[in-house]
DNA sequence: CAGTGGTCTAGACCACATG
DNA sequence: ATGTGGTCTAGACCACTGG
């Protein structure tokens, strides 16, 4: 069963299988309460596949009968799901599986997420903006720039098996990169935009690390509910004379990544 | 107003000023849902000081008939500031104000929690376990040593402000540190166990970090509720000839740190 | 328009911690 | 024994999204 929704086919979950999970004798309520079990069996059910990724969940009505509880009851089992960010629910429309959280690892000492050691699914990068502004507050300090400096500005949205996962708004000071936008498009590649500037290697000069939870912004690019529990990240890139080329702050679901810092070590700008 | 609670004398908090919050006027609710406005309230009260750390708020039906609303969308106020760690709920006792979440810059290099700037206040250390256990998984792993080696387990409890703030559990191979106990009895100093056995200098090899949600013992110690989100970081340390000497695992509460990778400077990671 | 998730009410029973 | 937070029910209205 499938339907045309946002420009993409969707398909319902399978509702044998839901069918299935609900109907299931509860345990005793003393032990674990209901909508704790309701979501180990949701859980179970996403992580061995029994709900495809992308899958339209049945509505919270339909659901709460199924599972013989209150919608509310439902409701709190399908928002715990939501803050793990195995589920998303987009008002009016519905409530989706996500990707079960497999973890990635981060190496640190060059590049960013280009060293996402995802699985063997392909890494997708998506260019929200190019644009010129003037420098943010924390990219001054880190840039060491006068606020209100000229900045290209880059944002974007990194894809690991359809599912968005990274979500990163770059600052770069302007007079160090003239030609920005023609040595970024042709391979969305940050490290050629160096290189064309004569920037062959660049070092991580400092990363900082901060939980939050996702507003507007983040949970809309993401595909997350709102006050879904996020990991913040923002890092200064030098190059070889110390210089800061490169201010980046972005942010992960929380239950997504691992990051993995190794002693450091400083990378070459690969070229092709 | 105070009474006597668990050994330690607990004041309520001040009931004229969660009158003045509760009683006044709600903004439309189609702007902004009353739960969140509550929260709005509550929020600002814990930040500019009104209630008090440590204090303990009404009882959930008073504050629901002080606040106008259902106990349940009471609940949902309450429960995002303590999901945000700012208030801690007990079953059967009371709610309590946590200390505003200010954060805490951790520097990597040598130590870790040891180089935490706090407020003026001081860090006080529990040591909840000093034993004799084999290595667990990751122990084994990082310490490179094989499954089920002997080595002495440490678990300790920072508390700054009065507030629980970092758990971690340590590791450490038996063979290298025979004489662990009496080196680090006086003074709960690992630093002083490594001097005691010849290691004047250490290394952090590896940092690991990760998202997740705290389970009854990550909970109860650091006083938060169960599911609220935590940052957990694992760690791994090297004597001068880089041979593996402390593997650690600990979590922190999700908004009360900022871990900072790299030279210092001051700032704070925000959302994009 | 119909259906969705988001919010809110007014009750109720329970397990738990304290006095 | 009392009061606490934790859970659950059976309704209801709303704003949003899609066709």
């Amino acid at each position: 069963m499938t339907k045309q929704l946002n420009m993409i086919s969707v398909a319902s979950a399978d509702l044998d299988r839901i069918l299935e999970i609900a109907h299931a004798p509860y345990g005793p309520r003393s032990e674990r309460a209901i909508w704790l079990q309701i979501y180990d069996r949701l859980a179970n059910a996403c992580a061995d596949g029994s709900l495809e990724s992308g899958a339209r969940l049945p509505g919270e009505n339909d659901l709460a009968h199924m599972f013989s509880v209150t919608r509310l009851t439902m409701r709190k089992a399908l928002s715990k799901l939501q803050q793990e960010g195995r589920l998303q629910a987009r008002k009016g429309v519905g409530v989706f599986v996500r990707r079960p959280p497999a973890r990635y690892r981060v190496e640190d000492g060059l590049r960013f997420s280009e060293r996402l050691q995802a699985r063997a699914e392909g890494i997708e990068t998506h260019t929200l903006a190019l644009t010129s502004g003037t420098v943010s507050v924390q990219g001054a300090r880190a840039l060491n720039i006068p606020e209100g400096a000229p900045v290209v500005v880059l944002r974007r949205l990194r894809i690991v098996g359809g599912e968005p996962i990274y979500l990163t708004n770059k600052e770069f000071p302007a007079d160090r990169f003239p030609d920005f936008e023609a040595a970024y498009v042709p391979r969305q590649s940050v490290a050629d935009v160096f290189a064309a500037h004569g920037i062959e290697r660049f070092t991580r000069a400092e990363t900082r690390i901060a939980g939050g939870f996702a507003g507007r912004r983040e949970a809309e690019a993401l595909r997350l509910t709102q006050r879904t529990p996020l990991l913040f990240v923002s890092a200064t890139n030098h190059d070889p004379e110390k210089r800061p080329i490169e201010f980046s702050s972005g942010c992960w679901p929380l239950a997504s990544v691992e990051l993995v810092f190794g002693p450091n070590v400083s990378g070459n700008v690969r070229r092709s």
